[in-house]
DNA sequence: TTATTTTAGTAAATCGTTATACTAAATAGA
DNA sequence: TCTATTTAGTATAACGATTTACTAAAATAA
């Protein structure tokens, strides 16, 4: 069964030249030799069904067309569409996408970089947002380069590294203006844990949005999740939920709710449910991220649009931009534009609640 | 920056022994040496941070510890969820995994099989079930080891491979079953063009299930999709919805729907939804797979849940052992046996509907 | 005609690891 | 004491591609 690899010198006996010249074919040095000859070569390859053997040439030259992707779990349906983006940016590029689901464990995730290093790949897009980047500490200072997402630099980081997210602050002023034109006044955020940067400026987003509208902002209406966090593939909905309930069932309920991103609204419309609560008329509900359910949910989810496959593009492109030594100088952070993009899930306040 | 790569040789120099020294190490073969020298040997390691080459290794070794994935996109939550599974399965026995998005499109897939091929990967994981397989001759015929998501061996195939699947005519006995006992009569079947092993032996069980218990089968409610069938990211709400939409407003409309896949349950609930109809008071909806968002969406999904996590093991041993040559033999096909999970999208047909 | 340049290649070293076959030193056996 | 065996390693030749430096033959120039 297991038919003998066919190798470059197969292909030079069977053209009659040296592997040298099947070498120069493939890499596109045919100035160097008659058409004839590189033709007689092609077909040689053709017929035996010649493919080099990657590791042999990643040996020789120390270069490998492959990004490390490392991001939570891609069983989660955000993360699969992150993963989708990268893949078709990458693919355009040349280059191919090894997958690590690191579950935010940053152990975990600094096997997955290790091993990475040890294939030869050089450069990383990191998808989650951890507090601390220092497990990358090592692998940084050899050289691995990564582009983190929704995460940017901040003062107290060891590790320089690119980084690209929404306008976050934006974002949610957004939301929080749509809600706040329906007459919204107590607003839900419902978050996890905010101890990433990008939660950070959400809520500061939050924050000013109301300000703005003079609006006072009540800190009963932050909903921080569990400590404990356990990330599962799930990540999300089961916090949605509990959140939605919690804040749903306070004296005052809040009429609508910001969500920090779609799973967590998906959750939140669970939660809501579970009161006996319907969605927009006694809540209204907006995410963020905007994934392929916003659309499909029942009522279709309002939220924030990320533009990924313009984003994942961009990051593709710088993290080559590093590796291939086009691109150099300190630290960027890119900044993408995100999007209102109005459903069934929100809608004007009901009169009975309006204060 | 690129301080230069540590290779077996700086560690040997470092441990004062011998390169092959270091390797024998690095591969267990420390009955060869005194304690102290393995001792030594693996401070340098530490020391150095010295991991292995994998290029070299591969190259003299020729085995990779990386399976091949190849779905249709992972940004579709059950694909996501699948390559999830597998990756978890993988990694237990000490493999990493390779994903491609193949988007059904044979031309991509082979590319990709042939990518996987020219790396060394000789194990692929298969995730969608394509009509042929021929596209894999050449390599299947080379050695490479494919294992088929949910399509059985046909004997027009020309390509030999292992293959899992749920029991997919017991799965659709399941639900139909449980929708015959909630006292519907006029069942629609959706799915998508019917060309598929795993979609014919569905279609089957739905017929038998009908036939046992005396209902008379009509073709009309089997609802087969557009044959454009262009399968994007969403692949499958969009033709759900329309699906619904067609067999709801047929004169003498089914009161329950069974849906081939939980993504085109979810469109039936927009298509139903489209129609001013509620679930499950006017329409039953069942769906199958049980993914992680049928417990999520309004009302949770009725449906059939392939048990993935443990399909992969299965799929991911079998795989490993071919590519180890501990098994042999013609190709299997292992069925694992799915489950139904009732939650709130299915009740019994009301009064008025019942005949 | 002879010298020079161009054309059309090729030989050989190398990338980092592994594994086979070897060996020097230490120990055991007679 | 001398040989046989075991211990504790090591030298070396691959693996399959790439690439630099080389060369023979042909073409051109003087």
């Amino acid at each position: 069964m297991l038919s003998e690899e066919v190798t470059i010198h197969d292909v030079a006996r069977t053209a009659r030249v040296s592997p040298s010249t099947v070498s120069n074919v493939l890499n596109g040095r045919t100035e160097r030799m008659r058409p004839e000859t590189s033709e007689r070569v092609r077909r040689a390859i053709k017929q035996l069904g010649y493919a080099p053997n990657q590791a042999a040439r990643q040996l020789k030259t120390g270069f490998v067309p492959v990004l490390g992707l490392i991001v939570p779990s891609v069983a989660n349906p955000f993360w699969g569409a992150f993963a989708r983006s990268v893949e078709k940016a990458a693919l355009a590029e040349g280059y191919q996408v090894l997958l690590c689901n690191g579950e935010r464990d940053p152990e975990r995730e600094q096997q997955y970089a290790e091993s990475l290093w040890s294939r030869g790949i050089r450069g990383v897009i990191f998808g989650s947002s951890p507090v601390s980047f220092d497990h990358f500490l090592e692998l940084s200072e050899r050289g691995l380069q990564v582009v983190a997402f929704d995460r940017q630099a901040q003062t107290t980081d060891q590790v320089g590294f690119d980084s690209i997210s929404v306008d976050n602050e934006l974002g949610v002023r957004l939301a929080v203006n749509y809600l706040l034109a329906l007459g919204h006044r107590r607003i839900g955020f419902l978050s996890g844990p905010i101890r990433t940067v990008n939660r950070l400026k959400r809520l500061d987003g939050f924050r000013s949005a109301l300000a703005e509208a003079d609006v006072p902002f009540d800190e009963q209406l932050v909903w921080e999740g569990a400590l404990s966090s356990s990330f599962g593939d799930i990540e999300g909905t089961d916090i949605g939920r509990t959140a939605a309930r919690d804040l749903l069932s306070r004296p005052k309920r809040p009429t609508a709710l910001f969500a920090i991103n779609d799973m967590y609204a998906f959750g939140a419309y669970a939660g809501a449910r579970d009161l006996g609560l319907r969605i927009p008329q006694d809540v209204s509900i907006i995410g963020f991220d905007d994934i392929v359910l916003a659309e499909i949910v029942d009522p279709p989810l309002t939220t924030i649009r990320q533009p990924l496959d313009s984003m994942m593009q961009s990051a593709v492109r710088l993290l080559i931009g590093r590796l291939e030594e086009t691109r150099t100088g300190p630290p960027e952070h890119m900044t993408a534009t995100p999007e209102l993009i109005v459903r069934g899930s929100t809608t004007r306040v009901s009169a009975k609640d309006e204060q």
